[in-house]
DNA sequence: CCATGGTGAGCAATCGTTTGTCTGCTACCT
DNA sequence: AGGTAGCAGACAAACGATTGCTCACCATGG
């Protein structure tokens, strides 16, 4: 047997099966993928089975992905892998890739450009499709023109004219946490918000207003920044400073404050405290999304956790489905609903050191 | 033209261009592959290059990957994708893979086990080799099979008999760290450390023990403890519990910490605070590897930089040259050396609150 | 006794590329 | 003028797996 390169690669083949087990090529095709247009013996079925398994046979993955035009393998791009919450949704949708049969790999949205499209990936034929969100700086233009007309299930994320989108109820996830801190007695509450351009931020700010709105509160003492989450930028600081700046009187500033995005809240914790605000004796801090790193903050973070390992595998069977040619809608994860995870950077109004009215 | 499922997945092909070209198929192979043996005129290449880039012409890698028996494709795999660390050296091996001409996929460790060896990616055809990040709970037999004869390259870890690992200076970090604390006039200093089965975990216990060694202290005053570094465990709690319980007399605890990893620092962090102890007025603290969650913690934590950046980049070249047969030893990362980067965990003994000696 | 049909299995084309070999043709040398 | 060298390009066989079709054999029924 020939190797390849230096490492002995001698790959088992349908050939060497059918050889060892003195049938045809076709024959063993058919046996070990239970076509049922396989006429043969229990007896041969058997014993093509056993030569296989004894052979140690893989499918050659090229052969087959070029001849049934299929490769069983799907691509999941994100704008960061290193995020605690992404490793939920990555949980989901590798649990539901394996169900499903499919192999799963993984891409930064950031590695492809105007250069190399993601679409290429589906028409090179090394994936069927991909599960993509959205990064939060790129136009609806370049987007669309990224996808060309590969099959893609969106998450977190919408593109006008594309079905198919995936998302959390952010709606109830803001309302939640501005619930919680109305009924601590908090009026005057900020959002640090993502980007306006996005769709979760445009569900978690409405939630936010609502939630306002329905409890009677004027809604010019409820500051909104819209800075985005990324702790490396001076996001933080600039939504702390718009929220708690000289321009705004004292008396205006919030005693809360829910933030978005549970990473950018840790970084809204250390501006906080460099503008000499305390957490949670001058204000609380509610975030939305869950995390390892929201306990092991100072002081830990109150959030609210929701379901994003359910979000990861409903976007695996949704492009499943639209693979099959089963048209699908935009769906939003609403089972199980937001969950408050109390922590200790939210304290009750009339306990406050400074002011207790 | 026939649409595969519900999306036009028209690919354009080899016989396309060259019909539309008027040449052969094989002639149109060559000339896009630069073949040396391409007999053609200058004015017959640019018609076919036209004509392929007019089309928009993807080769299809299925059918490249089952002629060449080559894939172009190397994957990356490691325990944990979400852990701020592996960000940078993710960037590396992208950076170098695109150099190089590969495409990346990622896989958790994990997601491999018995039934599906990491060495099936190989003889499957999906991939030509991989960079292996090995898991800390892993023997080296179970490793070894799952590993099989595929091309690796291990980072961060070893493997007994298995050429080609790629390790940063743990040694000179640890020592860098340790060197740190007592310039400030620590001499009880601990050390937080990793599973004592991992390399990384015993050349960074060498580099604290040699310098402390070196000088002159009696490591009777140096507790190390070996719970590994994943935040989600205990891991952080039996350490701290280790180092400052009550088995040890309070005269004998340690002034300083230094903490073989930043994510384990920062649950170090929580646990100090549980157990009483303040940072850094009780206890001083450096942690191994720089992210950014070391700047968002409280107190922000002093950290050692390593080069991981350029670990990921010498990693995909050595599993490059592997792969073209040139034999590669290990290697470790020396340049840049490990930097020190100074927050607020750490202060000069003689400045602590409670005892001035 | 012949037609029919079911059973067990093999033949061969095909997916899109690559690459060794072959075929004309022109031009040049002697 | 005949032989040959060199050039432009085509032909065809792989790579490994899938799948429609064919084929031989045997039993059964009319």
């Amino acid at each position: 047997m020939a190797a390849t390169g230096r490492y002995d690669c001698r790959v088992v083949r349908l050939v060497d099966i059918a050889k060892a087990a003195g049938v045809s090529v076709s024959l063993v095709s058919r046996v070990l993928n239970d076509d049922p247009a396989a006429r043969a013996t229990e007896e041969t079925r058997r014993r093509v089975r056993d030569t296989a398994a004894a052979m140690g046979y893989r499918p050659h993955h090229a052969a087959r992905a070029l001849k049934l035009a299929r490769t069983n393998t799907i691509a999941l791009a994100v704008p960061v892998l290193t995020n605690a919450i992404f490793s939920e949704l990555l949980r989901g949708v590798e649990d539901e890739a394996r169900e499903l049969g499919y192999t799963l790999m993984f891409a930064r949205s950031e590695s492809f450009d105007e250069q190399r499209q993601m679409s290429q990936l589906v028409e090179e034929g090394r994936v069927d499709g991909f599960l993509l969100q959205r990064p939060d700086d790129e136009t609806d233009e370049s987007l669309a023109r990224r996808i060309g007309n590969a099959p893609v299930v969106l998450i977190n994320s919408v593109l006008p004219g594309h079905p198919g989108s995936v998302m959390i109820d952010d709606h109830g996830a803001a309302a939640l946490a501005t619930e919680h801190l109305l009924s601590l007695g908090h009026r005057r509450i900020g959002l640090v918000n993502g980007f306006q351009t996005t769709e979760t931020a445009r569900r978690r700010g409405a939630g936010f207003a609502q939630t306002l709105a329905a409890a009677g509160l004027d809604p010019e003492l409820s500051p909104v920044t819209h800075f985005g989450y990324a702790p490396e930028s001076a996001a933080a600081e600039h939504a702390v400073t718009e929220i708690f700046g000289d321009d705004r009187p004292k008396r205006e500033q919030p005693t809360a404050l829910v933030v978005a995005n549970v990473n950018a809240a840790l970084a809204v914790l250390t501006c906080l405290r460099r503008h000499g605000l305390g957490v949670p004796d001058d204000v609380s801090v509610v975030a939305i999304h869950d995390a390892w790193t929201a306990e092991h903050s100072w002081p830990p973070v109150t959030t609210v956790r929701l379901p994003v390992y359910e979000q990861g595998q409903t976007s695996v069977r949704m492009l499943h489905d639209a693979l099959r040619g089963i048209a699908a809608g935009d769906t939003i994860i609403e089972e199980p609903p937001p969950i408050l995870v109390e922590r200790e950077s939210v304290r009750p109004l009339r306990a406050r050191r400074t002011a207790p009215r």
